[in-house]
RNA sequence: GUGCCCGUAGUUCAGUUGGUUAGAGCGUCAGAUUGUGGUUCUGAAUGUCGUGGGUUCGAGUCCCACCGGGCACC
């Protein structure tokens, strides 16, 4: 059986500048431009945690954000979100979303998982209820939620796992990719606008099996590719490697996505290395752990020597930096009460980190791609890195 | 005034018929977190065992006095 090609695609990426491998470009989307490199901030239940949609539109100016199927699956439920018209209407978010398939929570949540050749059992982190998911399924519900891209649904492989299983796991993966994109072939999308579907390479850390897989999506015609099962446990200079490798083989001409992924510094490397798309939990995640991520390098605002410092954030955070793009918050509140409102657990602390780590990290792909522009990728990069490894 | 109960880490408490270096949860101080459960995990610091005396090879534990807190009765 030939391989099934994803059809009614289009054009939908420029490549406007490369600076060695290092690449700017434009994704067109029915609900707007996104300039690449990106980071696309995660709002896995539909809300990306502790922002609101109009700080994320209006503060920072995230272009595209995250959601998650599995998530919006379970909760609300499809009849809920094809009710509302899609997750753009259901949440007012009407610039582009992104839906994970649901493959990564196969591997996060090991224990109540089954793998199978036909899909994935799991049980509800929820309420324990037992669903299937197969290919074709992610793609009717990625068609219910609306997003702009929607990812193949793809099997994880952990990080240490051993060729033979990487092996069998890339060639199901494969195997539920034809399927998905015989579905999305064999669909319309539900609300008028266009859904482009990522599929994803796999491979796990060994150099021969992410060449194969990186040639299996190339020849899927998709309007961009996913790099996903890094940042799993292997190490940094392992995913360096094979970024290096896949990057080799995907077209150009498709923008292409590092899923999971990751610290400012892996960010940075990737975009060196030529990936355009990023998405993490870490800005949210840690900032609602009280970790701040800055130019400067990180704050645990948590730390005793924050308790009177009564600096505003943007002080400390930005010192030496010209950004005039500072949100406000990093203005109006000082370290003291930062260090306050997250050992009191206050919920304005959660939003001031959150907000913050979005703003440095949009800030951070916002100023590679000007310096990819400018041809001065590489020796930005070289002064930021020690910057960003010390702790404040 | 009399009787009874209690006093152990910042806090709430455990601590075997007296037996190695007195423990735990929370908190504190740090660290981790990579296609998100405001999650979870890791490490560290912290003791005049209310005070003083006694018995004993050995006392947080048994005895006496005192101090502090609580309850009941007069």
């Amino acid at each position: 059986m030939p391989q099934p090609v994803i059809q009614n695609t289009s054009r939908r990426f420029q490549l406007l500048q490369t600076c060695g491998t290092a690449r700017a470009g434009l994704l067109h989307t029915d609900h707007g431009d996104i300039p690449t490199p990106i980071f696309m901030p995660v709002g896995t239940a539909g809300t990306v945690k502790a922002v609101h949609q109009c700080e994320l539109r209006d503060q920072i100016n995230a272009p595209i954000i995250l959601s998650n199927t599995y998530h919006l699956y379970l909760r609300p439920g499809l009849s809920t979100l094809q009710a509302a018209g899609g997750l753009h209407c259901f949440n007012g978010w009407d610039r582009p979303i992104l839906t994970d398939s649901g493959g990564f929570q196969v591997f996060s949540l090991a224990e109540n998982r089954k793998i199978k050749e036909e899909g994935c059992t799991f049980r509800s982190h929820i309420d324990g209820s037992k669903h299937l998911f197969t290919p074709e399924r992610v793609i009717d519900i990625e068609r219910i939620i609306g997003a702009d891209i929607i990812m193949a649904f793809d099997e994880c492989c952990p990080g240490d796992a051993d060729y033979a299983y990487a092996q069998r796991s890339m060639q199901l993966t494969h195997r539920w990719l034809d399927r998905c994109i015989n579905q999305y072939n064999a669909t319309q999308p539900l609300y008028g606008h266009h859904q482009m579907l990522f599929p994803i390479v796999q491979g796990c850390q060994y150099d021969e099996l992410r060449r194969a897989s990186a040639n299996y999506i190339a020849s899927t015609q998709s309007e961009g590719c996913a790099i996903g099962g890094l940042a799993v446990g292997e190490p940094t200079h392992i995913m360096y490697q094979m970024i290096e490798i896949v990057n080799q083989i995907l077209p150009a001409d498709r923008p292409r996505y590092l899923m999971g992924v990751g610290t400012p510094q892996n960010l940075l490397e990737a975009i060196d290395r030529g990936v355009d798309m990023f998405d993490c939990v870490m800005p949210t995640r840690n900032g609602r752990n009280g970790l701040l991520f800055t130019p400067n390098g990180t704050i645990n605002i948590k730390n005793k020597k924050w308790e009177q410092c009564f600096h505003p954030i943007a002080d400390i955070a930005w010192d030496s930096f010209d950004n005039p793009e500072i949100i406000q918050a990093d203005r109006d509140y000082s370290l003291a009460y930062l260090h306050h409102l997250i050992r009191a657990q206050e919920i304005l602390g959660l939003q001031i980190c959150s907000l913050h780590n979005l703003a440095f990290y949009l800030w951070l792909v916002k100023t590679a791609r000007r310096h990819i522009i400018e041809g001065t990728y590489q020796q930005w990069k070289s002064a930021l890195l020690p910057q960003l490894d010390r702790r404040l």
